[in-house]
DNA sequence: TCTCCGATTAGAC
DNA sequence: CTAACGGTCTAATCGGAGA
């Protein structure tokens, strides 16, 4: 093997970015403390600077923030998907404008590959004007030679200011690196989670460095092959490929939290309907056929003086398909299968899985391709497409009210509908 | 005893 | 007024069933 030249990988990363598009579009907001609410207004999903200073934690539940929030003003709006996916959308493509090769890693982060382009600094400045300029949006960029040292200086270039939003750690010396490391909590490295921490603690691994460190063989066995390939990518080997084609979904769920609690199966159908219209537009998009398709209903798992139920119920299809129709017919029936009255369900869901190409679908001699059955979901998905998502609808699809979410406090969809534009 | 498979766990965002 | 706690996805690992 050739030695290979140091990889230049950028992770660029918008900075709160549910909170950064609210405020694009109310710059008033610019400096109050604010977060942004996950579905059915639960918890909080995205935090403004000053919501951080404040103390309001990632994750906490709502209604346990009341407090602090109405002490302190802090505003709290529902999410807005329709507004932060497009403006997603318009940041990767100018990234995209920087490399051919760029990973959407996710909603709010991009690698960007460098490898062998001068002046890495400006370079990156460049990016944070041009995504600044041309979107608003304000992001942080980090290089290093693997993704999880790109992460890591990302994270680095988001929490010292002195860094104006760029960290380069391929640029430090060999005992900067490790000065650096030794700073940095474990918790911090890509792929290390609470309980990792934990464990990682009984091992004497507190720090970033001690893991990079950490006596190879005896971690491979306590901690399996995932902890491996983050210790060898802190070593600065590439484990991790650059990604750029996105790959089709394996699974695809499409499940809510309801509003209120819902105890009747009607009820209940009415929103598995709408379920499966989400799943089926998602894998016909993705030219696949679904062979297994799970339904299940949870009760409220937080009232613990309630009675709880949480059943879930599995059919392999004998024919592969990806039609809306019979995929809710299968939905209704394992709904009433597993349907009991005299309990509150509070959430839902529909699972497709064994997801296969739709080109390897052989049709069965029996109920084989019915050709106006696929012109039929054509056109059901380019309606919804052009004309907004339940245009035309499947079976009842939310014509029940009771079960849909709460999102008292969602702004305006700012670039995606003209409905949403105030008339000056 | 080995292998397969479904369920569980842990992580990311 | 009161109750109020996300959604999707992947990969690894575990543990039991069956060969």
């Amino acid at each position: 093997m050739p030695p290979t030249r140091q990889q230049a990988l950028a992770l660029v990363d918008c900075n709160n970015f549910y909170v950064s598009c609210e405020r694009i579009f109310r710059p008033d907001l610019a400096r109050v403390p604010m977060v942004i609410l996950s579905n059915n207004d639960g918890c909080v999903v995205s935090r403004s600077n000053e919501a951080k200073a404040l103390g309001v934690p990632m994750g906490q539940p709502w209604f346990e923030c009341k407090a602090l929030a109405e002490e302190h003003g802090i505003l709290a709006l529902s999410s807005n998907y329709a507004l932060y996916a497009d403006m997603s959308n318009r940041v990767m493509t100018i990234l995209s404008g920087f490399s051919p090769q760029c990973e959407v890693y996710s909603i709010d982060e991009c690698f960007v590959d460098l490898t062998g382009l001068p002046q890495l600094r400006a370079l990156s400045y460049a990016m944070r004007e041009r995504v600044g300029m041309w979107t608003g949006m304000p992001v942080c960029v980090g290089i290093g030679p693997t993704k999880t040292l790109a992460k890591l200086a990302n994270h680095v270039a988001k929490k010292h200011p002195r860094s104006k939003g760029v960290f380069n750690y391929n640029a430090l010396t060999a005992p900067q690196k490790s000065s650096l490391l030794q700073c940095l909590p474990v918790q911090e490295v890509w792929g290390v989670g609470r309980k990792l921490t934990q464990r990682l603690a009984r091992h004497g691994v507190t720090t970033a460095l001690d893991l990079r460190e950490a006596h190879i063989p005896s971690l491979r066995a306590e901690f399996g092959v995932v902890m491996e390939k983050t210790q060898r990518e802190l070593q600065e080997t590439p484990c991790m490929a650059l990604e750029e084609v996105q790959t089709d979904k394996k699974q695809i769920i499409s499940s809510r939290s309801f509003g209120s609690m819902v105890t009747e199966l009607p009820v209940l159908k009415d929103a598995l309907s709408t379920f499966v219209a989400n799943a089926c537009t998602k894998l016909r998009a993705q030219n696949s056929h679904a062979a297994v398709i799970q339904v299940f209903l949870q009760t409220n798992r937080f009232r613990k003086e309630l009675p709880q139920y949480m059943p879930s119920l599995a059919v392999p299809l004998p024919c592969p398909t990806h039609d809306s129709l019979e995929i809710n017919r299968w939905a209704s029936f394992l709904c009433e299968r597993m349907f009991k009255p005299d309990y509150a369900y509070k959430k839902a869901g529909v699972v497709l899985s064994d997801i296969r190409p739709t080109t390897h679908h052989q049709g069965d001699l029996l109920t084989s391709a019915r050709p106006d059955q696929q012109k039929l979901m054509q056109s059901l998905d380019s309606l919804n497409a052009r004309y907004g998502r339940g245009t035309v609808k499947v079976s009842t699809q939310g014509a029940y009210a009771g079960w849909q979410m709460k999102q008292s406090k969602k702004s305006p969809n700012y670039t995606t509908s003209w409905d949403d534009l105030p008339m000056v």
